[in-house]
DNA sequence: AAATGTGTGTAGAACGTTCTCCATTGCCCG
DNA sequence: CGGGCAATGGAGAACGTTCTACACACATTT
């Protein structure tokens, strides 16, 4: 009373009973009686109790799960986000997000941080890490991976379908009559595998074969900047691309100014497509195809992966969201 | 050792001391021989001992700093949330981020799961509560406010300067030579007072008055629709404006979409000003004259405000950071 | 009528820290 | 050489929960 805190000692108090009933009404373990039930809930309504998760963490679980995020910048991750807590609503887990910068070493700093504050479980989204550490960590804490395909026993894995969004890309541009197909990809990385950008571009790869053409495929990054120069690199070139595919909505929005910088129109001399589907690729200025994942299934999925392992499956599972591609106005025929 | 995870009294038992002293030498704390640093500092390296955040959490700080998020999809958030990581950096306080959503009740659920897990510090960005709860909450913990103007003496508030902003716009526009200059604002909320978009009105209406020009604002909603509408009824009207400020870049956005719709070339036939300065208006296809709010400084100053506070200030402080117009293609003298 | 179960409640020991004393030591000073 | 004091280390009680025992009352079976 003197802290401001209600304790679990207090409800028990006014209820009349043992902290020990409380807890148990409060957790909905067995053996309450009705009138039990009736008198702690009333106790606990008047007081406006609420079960303090630090002092919980050090017996049992937290209710907490966390969420690494990569960068906080990618606009992809709100719709996760928004999925995991959509997913999560109606139970009693919080979710709390930590941000994990790109580099390997902070990354390590928020998930131990996280483990640190005894959450229940973790996602972690597009870690960089290798697969060695991604299994310490799940082998103390509950874990899953978004966003690395490939993933290993000891955690499950929710991917999109990377290499089908490539396909539904080239399909589409090759039903449009289109034969010079570029890709523009992000630089690879060494540390960690299975990244998204390599499988796509391999998707890229299979589906341009299948079609019986060739490929070509320009490492740059997945950024504005990136994008921009990708495409002036490939327009500068003799027999240029007559559509271009990058990897990334925000490399697109490059390859889109390029365009415009070269004379060039959208779509008529140049098809422009991205992947992730970003907010803005919507807008009626940009009007960009693009590949869309439903962050929102995915992290929905994530969180109920999460939340199956915590409550004790142990076998791995992984999880593959198939994506749709959204056709807009950056494609259509290439000019004859 | 059988629970995986090292504990204090692992490390006391390999130096040989008492768990008493390995928490002193943890926390830095008076009364440690350099001797006595020396064997626990090592003892701690060779087991890898972390502190257990949760259970110092039932007696001293938790080292954990939350943030609330009231839009995970406001672009404008991970500027905020890098100054404050980055304003924390070489401390040894985490930074957890709760995803609030945009109704007060689940940004008081979040809140409170915040206030449940011990966490030392509150930020909470743009949050749509009462002064009173706001009141409420920073009695129990520390808190800085960030986005709302207006703040109360129990809590911190880091402010942009929005009349400030809006003048420079203003100033900027009569300057090319404007004078039907309008204003797309967000449809009020009640409940919640001194919200940027509020200050920001009211800041045009000052600067317009202060140049001797009748004023016109339109309330719709600052998304990319609500600009597209706004500026819709604007440009029906006789004696159209030959500017349009709109309170935010995404509903300037929707303002470009009506302009390229009515056959408007910008700027020539109507300049477009926006505020926020998202990364997508430097992207040369957009090119949007804002105003930026410089979120690092912003996000900084919050987290320096909330340690200062943590660690014993009462006083409380309003820190108001002036933001820059940059001028980009959107904004030219008006046709003649 | 004794033995066995079943359902309900409680005592009290954890959990991993911090923090408030208190004990010990060594040193300085009168 | 004894008294006081500063510096250092440790014992043990918190902190707010959960959880494992166990006790008790009553019902059912042998």
């Amino acid at each position: 009373m003197t802290s401001g805190r209600v304790t679990i000692a207090d409800v028990a108090r006014r209820a009349g009973v043992s902290t020990a009933a409380v807890s148990k009404v409060v957790r909905g373990a067995y053996g309450v009686s009705a009138e039990m039930q009736a008198k702690v809930t009333q106790a606990i309504d008047e007081l406006g109790y609420r079960p303090h998760a630090a002092a919980r963490a050090l017996r049992g679980r937290t209710y907490t799960l966390g969420v690494m995020l990569s960068d906080t910048r990618n606009p992809f991750f709100p719709d996760i986000i928004e999925g995991v807590t959509g997913g999560l609503a109606g139970t009693e887990y919080q979710v709390l997000l930590g941000p994990g910068g790109i580099e390997p070493k902070t990354q390590a700093r928020v998930t131990d941080a996280m483990i640190d504050r005894s959450m229940d479980g973790l996602i972690l989204i597009s870690p960089v890490m290798t697969d060695a550490e991604l299994t310490a960590i799940a082998t103390t804490t509950p874990v899953v991976v978004v966003g690395r395909h490939g993933g290993a026993a000891a955690y499950d894995a929710v991917v999109d379908d990377d290499v089908m969004g490539a396909r539904l890309v080239v399909d589409h541009l090759v039903g449009l009559g289109h034969t010079r197909i570029a890709h523009i990809t992000h630089l690879e990385r060494a540390r960690a595998q299975g990244l998204p950008h390599t499988v796509r571009a391999d998707g890229y790869r299979q589906a341009m074969r299948a079609h019986g053409l060739a490929d070509d495929v320009l490492a740059t990054s997945f950024t504005e900047e990136g994008g921009y120069e990708g495409a002036r690199e490939l327009l500068a070139r003799g027999g240029r691309p007559t559509a271009i595919f990058a990897g990334a909505d925000i490399a697109a929005l490059g390859v889109l100014r390029a365009a415009d910088e070269a004379g060039l129109s959208v779509p008529e001399d140049l098809s422009v497509a991205g992947y992730d589907n970003i907010g803005i690729a919507s807008l009626k200025r940009i009007s960009l195809t693009s590949v869309d994942q439903d962050g929102q299934v995915i992290g929905a999925t994530a969180a109920r992966l999460l939340v199956e392992r915590i409550e004790g499956r142990t076998r791995s599972v992984t999880s593959s969201v198939s994506p749709t591609l959204i056709v807009r106005g950056t494609t259509g025929p290439p000019r004859r």
